[in-house]
RNA sequence: GCCGGGGUAGCUCAGUGGCAGAGCAACCGCCUUGUAAGCGGUAGGUCGUGGGUUCAAUCCCCACCCUCGGCUCCA
């Protein structure tokens, strides 16, 4: 006998060699190595290629074992849940199909049909919890076959959803969802994990049922097919599954902690602003504690557009709809758009978009290279139709003030100017404590999108050259461009590592066409302007909300709306507690004092609670000392400091 | 827009085909307070809006508005 014949060699990931008996798997691998890598280990990557735990290595390959703790292995596991899910569900209702259940982001879902349109209730999900987690008790093994597209469309011949993914994948229009479903053309992949169930499924899956179990059904909701709002609308269900009973707990705390943070129910809380019900859908009240934190964030932007360059514009929230047609608007956007205004005149539209308008403030008069870059700016107000569904607090709404503007440039300034804007972006959202960020270069959708593939390329070429300049590493979108011209648009990390797109920067060559813009190069010649369209917080209310979720409503000292509020210990402390807020205000603080009717712990609960960064508590000494008790949000009680000294503290926290 | 929840006092929520409930907040007293809830009392609601069923509707039915979770969409 051979010793290639006793032995097998496989490549672990740190280069070192492990000789196994033939036939050993994956599993077998990790056992060799430690127990615990075997409890942990939910599949395998042989060869580059994710793999079931118990398939037999073949001589030579690379092979990485999968844990369950690390990213890839918890995908695993949620997809593998997912199974388990759609399991459960058939058993509990007779009839019902099942076409998806891919793992996402923190776990996973499964899209059921039931039969006479029936849909899921709360009590529903407790039930196939309990039955998910017999499965999970019986330890059912996934067991993976392979068979022709015929026989696949055979076994799943009562699932229409299935056999319309095996169709698709058989005839080679499979998009990656479909793959992941079945595999590919040549074989169809399936698991089947009793004599109850089977799936269509690439895998890998874990061996069986019994590695899962710290999992929880969210929520139940609404899904259509392939995502074709012309489709039918299936019933999906949301769960999260992990590794371990403590990192699902951690999950769901999480979520609490999120929940906490809600900008809806901070503002309302902390009466910042509201939603009046009569006002309509999607649009706000900005109460004063609200107010003036906008326009504090307002009054910050004005100075840095002030001092970089910009120049100030106003312009109306309505236009006649020519100055639409001319831009294109009506064209592409119409739905989106507020009905029009029959008037005496003409037909008058709210306007989606400041830059139509900045194109007109351009076009007024002749224009001459000199004045390049051109850079307008303004707070403006724009009015979308968002669809009823589509509504969510400050984030998605239907009146907002884009923080807008329009950079008209020559072609050669593109890139220089672009590399300066990604700067002043940055720099203005660090103010705001945001110290990571993602950028994405969207590049052109060629169904629909107008202009060259010289010009395209060119402002594509300036986007990237500005990113390299910074040495930002970025993810393309291919085909995500505005019909317009490319964008890179900016993504934010908030306190809790949440992502929020907020900025964008986006090259339009359309615009200009569009308006007839020209200015008079050096050469005596007519030429067309580039315009860039940026916004740095995108609209103020988006802002705002993405601001409240990443402070939990804690707002840095610059912003609060309440700096400093002042107690005093009793009665006969009120007026010199009086004269400290006079004092603080003269100094251009925001202060209030809240009076002695309630006791001193019930005052600084009260005021704990509405996140006010400093309460001063000044009683006996202090109004012989000239002192003041500090009380900072999140720090230690200081007794007996001068009040000058708190008024340099104070200055040195605002910055 | 689509699917499924929901709308009761300022807030958070309970409740019932037959007089509308709690806690907190508010207001009024008492307490005069030294760092996260002192005590007592009072007031507060067209039960989202409009129709319908019923002797009687906050409750059941229909429509609409608003809202929440998703889907779709997002210049």
């Amino acid at each position: 006998m051979t010793k290639a014949a006793s032995t097998i060699t496989v490549r672990l990931p740190d280069e070192s060699t492990c000789e196994l008996a033939p036939g050993s798997t994956g599993l077998d691998l990790a056992s060799s190595i430690g127990r615990r890598l075997a409890q942990a280990a939910v599949a395998t990557v042989i060869d580059g290629v994710e793999s079931d735990l118990n398939l037999p290595l073949p001589d030579g390959a690379s092979v990485a074992i999968v844990t369950a703790d690390s990213d890839a292995g918890r995908h695993v596991l949620r997809h593998s849940t997912a199974h388990v899910l759609a399991q459960a569900v058939v058993q509990l209702f007779v009839g019902a199909k099942f076409s998806i259940g891919p793992a996402i982001e923190d776990g996973f879902y499964y899209d059921f049909e039931l039969p006479g349109g029936k849909t899921f209730s709360d009590d529903d999900l407790v039930a196939i919890q309990g039955q998910m987690q017999k499965i999970v008790d019986a330890d059912q093994p996934f067991v993976r076959a392979e068979m022709t597209a015929k026989e696949a469309l055979q076994l799943f011949k009562d699932q229409p959803y299935k056999c319309e993914i095996i169709e698709r994948v058989t005839k080679g229009d499979a998009d990656p969802t479909d793959s992941l479903e079945a595999g590919s053309a040549d074989a169809v992949s399936v698991y089947r994990n009793s004599e109850a169930f089977v799936d269509l499924c690439r895998g890998p899956h874990v061996p069986s049922t019994g590695r899962l179990g710290h999992f929880a059904l969210m929520k139940v909701a609404g899904a259509y097919w392939r995502g074709n709002e012309k489709g039918p609308m299936l019933q999906r269900i949301y769960g999260t599954a992990w590794e371990s009973k403590s990192a699902l707990a951690e999950h769901l705390h999480r979520l609490e902690e999120a929940e906490k943070r809600d900008h809806r129910r901070l503002a309302v809380e902390m009466d910042l602003l509201s939603f009046p019900q009569e006002l309509g859908g999607g649009l706000a009240v900005w109460h004063p504690k609200g107010a003036i934190v906008r326009k504090l964030i307002e009054d910050y932007s004005r100075e840095r557009h002030q001092n970089g360059g910009y120049k100030f514009v106003f312009t109306p929230h309505l236009a006649n709809a020519h100055l639409f047609e001319t831009s294109g608007h009506l064209q592409f956007y119409k739905d989106g758009m507020y009905p029009p205004m029959e008037m005496d005149n003409g037909v008058y539209f709210p306007k989606p978009m400041n830059c139509p308008m900045h194109c007109l403030i351009y076009r007024d008069r002749q224009r001459s290279y000199r004045e390049l870059p051109l850079r307008l700016f303004e707070l403006g107000t724009v009015y979308r139709y968002e669809r009823a569904g589509t509504l969510h607090g400050l984030l998605r709404i239907r009146g907002f003030t884009q923080d807008d503007s329009h950079i008209f440039c020559t072609e050669q300034q593109m890139a220089d100017e672009i590399t300066s804007l990604l700067d002043f972006v940055l720099s203005v959202l660090r103010r705001f404590g945001f110290t990571e960020f993602d950028f994405k270069l969207s590049t052109r959708n060629a169904e629909k999108s107008l202009g060259s593939d010289a010009i395209w390329q060119k402002a594509t070429d300036a986007l990237t050259e500005a990113l390299n300049r910074h040495g930002f590493q970025y993810s393309v979108s291919p085909g995500d461009a505005a019909f317009y011209g490319p964008k890179i648009d900016i993504d934010v990390r908030d306190a809790l590592g949440r992502k929020w797109q907020l900025s964008t920067i986006q090259c339009d060559f359309n615009l200009p066409e569009r308006f007839g813009l020209e200015y008079i190069a050096s050469d005596n010649s007519r030429t067309r302007p580039i315009m860039l369209h940026r916004a740095l917080f995108g609209s103020i209310e988006r802002f705002f909300g993405v601001l409240l979720e990443h402070y939990g409503g804690a707002f840095p000292t610059w912003l609060a709306p309440v700096q400093v509020r002042v107690l005093a210990v009793a009665s006969a402390h009120e007026s010199y507690a009086a004269q400290v807020v006079d004092q603080l205000t003269k100094s251009g603080y925001r202060v209030d004092q809240l009076v002695a009717d309630e006791q001193l712990g019930k005052r600084i609960r009260a005021s704990k609670l509405e996140r006010i960064p400093y309460v001063l508590v000044v009683g006996d000494d202090d109004l012989k000392n000239s002192t003041v008790g500090v009380n900072p949000r999140g720090g230690e009680v200081r007794r007996d400091v001068g009040l000058a000294k708190f008024i340099d503290q104070l200055a040195a926290d605002v910055g």
